[in-house]
DNA sequence: ATCATTTATTTACGCGCGTTAAAAAAATAT
DNA sequence: ATATTTTTTTAACGCGCGTAAATAAATGAT
């Protein structure tokens, strides 16, 4: 390593001996040049510490190596462990990920649109907010840059959809619940942002309907994203009026369920399967924390590595067709039944 | 909002009847043109949609607007949080805040470094990985770009390091336990990646030592970033050889003890401080969940907001005085004791 | 050795913007 | 109205690279 600083790519051609083009041309496809000025360039590359300018590189492209990745709350555990998964095989497809939190805001969420934009991605992976986004600027977005939305569908906007098949979570929890015990009913937030709720509810019921059971909603108050604390603050309403219809309760999802539990904790309620358990508790997502929860928590668990190898395959079968597919396809996953202690 | 298609920065001045140069200097500060002009600009701004092309802009500067935030595992809340305020607080500034996460590993840490520097980023807040960071290739990269370093320190790298106290953390903790009940235990990993583990394990060491009490530390096997799943073996493997020295438990982190009061629940070990409970459990961070574990973790909480308010005055102080300060300044804050239900 | 084919080089232009110096115009002060 | 200051315009260059066409060189097959 030299500490001769080359400034341009014309000045690292002419130390190897060879044109600008043909290093151009090598960056862009290393196969693409004959294998003995390949590895001169190589030499050269480790001698030196050259790294073209990815600025001067993007103004040309019309499309950059760049894959945006959106997601709506990533300090939740699950968009965090998702990110990762896509991050990870971005990189492996030789692309470079760049990953965004639209921290709950719908403004952010646009913001992050529009800068993304600039950025001439090759495409973009986008987990919306939900009922809070914003239709039309999202549309608009997908207008103009190759996007595949998962994890929340939005009908119609983006080439794609990739996520999770509610009705498959909700019919393998509920079947279980009311095969081991009592019927369960379903504890959920009165106005949830995310579209994959509603589908839980409306899965709940209408397996409910099918098993000949009777259901019973349960939606407590709350908005924002600290679903623990609403969970917890439902549960702990609920509990204290002795208002829960059954003794199995069916949270649409995990974090909702870890703040049950610690209501439950907190008010002496034991909780799981075992003779001598008052409650059983039961979610959705399998969350990162769902096996250390306090007891363990029975959940529907995502097929995060096929959502996300699913998402990314579309995503470069999107963009190596020009932007454009046939038809918007939506395929969700069927999801796992993990059976812990909480029921 | 017009589909005329602006491509670039003369189209849209010949627009609105004003020179390139102009524009070009409104993008640069809004304030350098005369009000008039300025407002001219602002209403074609909303009339059609022109954004100066990045590539283009920051091709020809030697830095950007662009704030690198890195950290060592996304997946775990703690640094998703801080990175949601070190983010909100970049944009606050006017600054683009880019995100990375190293996921754990000394490879991906270094290339997304590699990256970054060619970005050409204003600054840099790059939370290492602690022990297992390539401690050359970060140099080398602070040589090049100015950093703060943040949550783990490495002696001498980076223009500043701002962190938490750890000392304040650990006395705190232990002058509470000890005076409440029994001394604490020290239940850590053998080989902590996180230079904030040893300081802790000797801050324990040291206050034991003041307070005249005996210091027993426990020391579990395991590697990685799954610290809950780490904490949950190494506690059932202590407690089921009984090789508890006393019955009072204090983890050198949240997620450890997250995994400790797991293997608690398991085997029918009842936690809290209360009469009849058979062991105590506290520890540091106050990771977001810490509120919702069953019994809901005593802790002593980070002061997320002043670090990370600090870490960014100083990078912007950093910036401001061209790359480099006077002299290399750790700053840490102390922790404030967070009692609740585990001890 | 000859011709066809693949790969490399040369030359030249363009991308969208930053930037600067000099000239012109507009605003402000006298 | 004139002089002075401030702002804008004009014109032009540079940044580092992509890219294309024409030419030259190396390779491979016959």
């Amino acid at each position: 390593m030299r500490y001769n600083k080359i400034k341009n790519m014309a000045e690292f051609a002419a130390l190897i001996g060879v044109s600008r083009p043909t290093v151009s041309k090598y960056f862009n496809d290393p196969e693409s040049v004959r294998p003995s000025t390949r590895d001169r360039i190589e030499a050269a590359l480790k001698e030196y510490d050259y790294r073209p300018n990815i600025y001067a590189i993007n103004q040309n492209r019309r499309l950059t190596k760049t894959i945006g990745i959106v997601v709506p709350y990533l300090a939740d555990p699950f968009f965090a462990e998702i990110a990762r998964m896509l991050e990870r095989r971005c990189i492996a497809a030789g692309f470079t990920p760049s990953l965004f939190s639209s921290h709950g805001e719908q403004a952010l969420e646009n913001t992050i649109l529009d800068n993304l934009r600039s950025l001439k991605p090759a495409g973009v992976l986008l987990a919306p907010l939900g009922r809070t986004s914003d239709r039309k600027h999202i549309e608009a977005f997908c207008h103009d840059v190759p996007t595949i939305l998962f994890d929340s569908n939005i009908e119609g906007v983006g080439a794609a959809f990739v996520g999770s098949d509610n009705f498959s979570f909700v019919s393998q929890t509920v079947e279980y619940l009311s095969r081991t015990g009592n019927v369960p009913c379903f504890f959920e937030m009165k106005d949830p942002a995310n579209p994959n709720a509603n589908k839980r509810r409306l899965a709940y019921l209408e397996i409910m309907n099918r098993l000949n059971l009777e259901p019973h909603i349960i939606k407590i108050d709350g908005k924002g994203w600290s679903f623990e604390e609403i969970g917890r603050q439902g549960a702990l309403k609920i509990l204290q009026e002795k208002a829960l219809p059954t003794n199995t309760v069916l949270c649409s999802n995990d974090r909702l369920a870890i703040g049950f539990l610690s209501a439950c904790h907190e008010l002496g309620i034991s909780v799981g399967r075992d003779e001598g358990c008052s409650i059983r508790v039961a979610s959705h997502d399998d969350h990162p924390y769902a096996r250390y929860t306090c007891p363990s928590l029975t959940t529907a668990a995502h097929d995060y590595e096929s959502v996300s190898d699913y998402a990314l395959s579309t995503l470069f079968r999107l963009i190596e067709s020009g932007g454009r597919l046939e038809k918007r396809q939506e395929t969700v996953f069927a999801a796992r039944l993990i059976m812990r202690d909480s029921a």
